[in-house]
DNA sequence: TAAACACTTTAACAAACATTAAACTGTTTA
DNA sequence: TAAACAGTTTAATGTTTGTTAAAGTGTTTA
């Protein structure tokens, strides 16, 4: 027997078997890869489980958790640059909430699995 | 007119109204942040993507990235830290794969969405 | 139009992170 | 049991990141 049957990925002994990959382009998998970035801080994260529940402008969001509004407008920038957050002024105030439902979803699911795996 | 009427956030001018909010366990934030923060690099995002189509030993998966085996176990040890993979040995070679359907989820929905926006 | 308000940007600095190279651990084969 | 193989860990180094404080922008009210 020379090599191994099926299985998607068994090495042999002295080199690897080529295995099908869809290769996503670079350019998403930069994107996606600062997509995950910007929710990857417990600070920004708050913000985007404060901003689940609605819109908030900054100063809300400074108020709520305790910090400097330059603060908030620099975590917010990172997010909204990860095109994450949606951004509309109204009067003196700029209301910041979640992009779409993509968005929902994503946070949604990944709570949820840290909620189950919480050993 | 003393306060304006329902919608979920309205900035008085002078204070604030108050939010209902859905506070999660500050060890579950903490646990996504972990998460989402592991996949947040772009190289760890490939390994990633590789696992997508099935499981990989680290060495296959240091010919297919093309970097040292030291470097791509110190990636995975991440990853698996962040609870995103699973790990058996074989033999002589450790195999890796997405932990559950849950991660499978998460990254379809981000790479899609990343794709979505590709304005 | 000047002052106040809401927010953003910049610069400086400390803390966290990714990579390299070398030493180390565990498993298998000779 | 010794050598080879597959993977992990450690220490050192340069880079990136988050925070603070201060200066700057745009909108509204007096």
């Amino acid at each position: 027997m020379p090599n191994s049957p099926i299985p998607g990925a068994v090495c042999d002994e002295t080199e690897h078997r080529p295995h099908t990959h869809i290769k996503r382009a670079d350019g998403i998998i930069q994107d996606t890869a600062t997509l995950f970035s910007a929710l990857g801080d417990i600070e920004r994260l708050r913000l985007m489980e404060l901003l689940f529940d609605g819109p908030h402008c900054v100063s809300e969001l400074a108020e709520e958790t305790q910090s400097s509004m330059s603060l908030i407008s620099q975590r917010l920038k990172i997010l909204n640059q990860a095109k994450l957050l949606k951004r509309e002024r109204k009067g003196k105030h700029i209301y910041y909430s979640l992009a779409d439902k993509h968005i929902v979803d994503l946070l949604s699911n990944a709570f949820e699995h840290a909620d189950e795996i919480d050993e």
